[in-house]
DNA sequence: CACGAAGTGGGGAAAAGTGGTGAAAATGAC
DNA sequence: GTCATTTTCACCACTTTTCCCCACTTCGTG
């Protein structure tokens, strides 16, 4: 389970260190995609095989669907950790991401996120008004979708 | 079972002594997370187990339930004590909750909460007739809802 | 009043994060 | 095919943060 918000520094490689607490729950074979929102997402290995499950192409897979998978796992790569910890993001991910100087990286349960100062701030943050009326929101969500 | 409410003090490294009786209560996997209306909540493993069941991140959640994980699980982490039988806030659960200096521990059935100053005043507070009235709310609430 | 348990505060060692340098590998030009 | 240039990555040194431990104070109880 990953949780919590991390601030950290990317230098002018793209290196940027993953909290100790989620490095040590990620095996070879961690993978980064591209994520909703405009974020990177590190997926453990199940994590991902449960990805590829759900994205299966095949003959009778619609257009949106296709183009989907083309697009999150074209842009894939293999985390590959240095001594200190650290990953390299790519020019491309970091183009995506609009990531350059600092970072935030979240444990979001089953996966982790690396967002940059700006989206993070809209997206994460939140007053506690905010916070309560989204809690509010999705519970009643719920509820009436039954359950 | 937790009852009782506590005022402890917040050092300057984000320190709060958890009252021994509910510490005792407390197994490893314990976690703190944000609350409504501005507290934080430590569940134990299972209320928290309960909370969060459904929210595994995937391509296919959709975009409230997202945001919802991101700033839920973003805040959470697991609690950690010290010998003394301390946790540590961090930076961002101490700013959401506006904690310094002292807090408010406060057991809620299931759970507990850590609460300001000011804001457990206004919301822990009641005088017997303000009692009175939320229960008779409460109740009316859910006489017409069913249940 | 004395004793023990619970809470508070601070200092130091260890771990985590950051930035830079150099060697090796890959790329591209001639 | 060779040489030069650029990129990548492994290593090293430094800074910052975390957390572990010790000592003191306060509170409740016998």
């Amino acid at each position: 389970m990953f949780l919590g918000t991390y601030r950290h520094s990317v230098d002018q490689k793209g290196r940027v260190a993953i909290p100790a607490r989620f490095r040590e729950q990620l095996p070879t074979g961690t993978i980064i995609a591209k994520g909703a929102e405009g974020c990177l997402q590190v997926y453990p290995p199940e994590e991902w095989a449960r990805e590829q499950g759900v994205q299966r192409l095949g003959s009778m897979t619609p257009a949106e669907e296709r183009r989907l998978a083309r697009m999150m796992f074209g842009a894939a790569r293999e985390c590959e950790f240095d001594v200190q910890g650290r990953i390299v993001l790519s020019q491309d991910q970091r183009q995506y991401a609009g990531i350059s100087g600092t970072a935030w990286i979240v444990g979001v349960n089953n996966l982790i996120e690396i967002w940059n100062d700006e989206a993070w701030r809209r997206i994460g943050e939140a007053t506690p008004e905010e916070y309560t009326r989204i809690q509010d929101q999705v519970a009643e969500r719920r509820r009436t979708s039954g359950k």
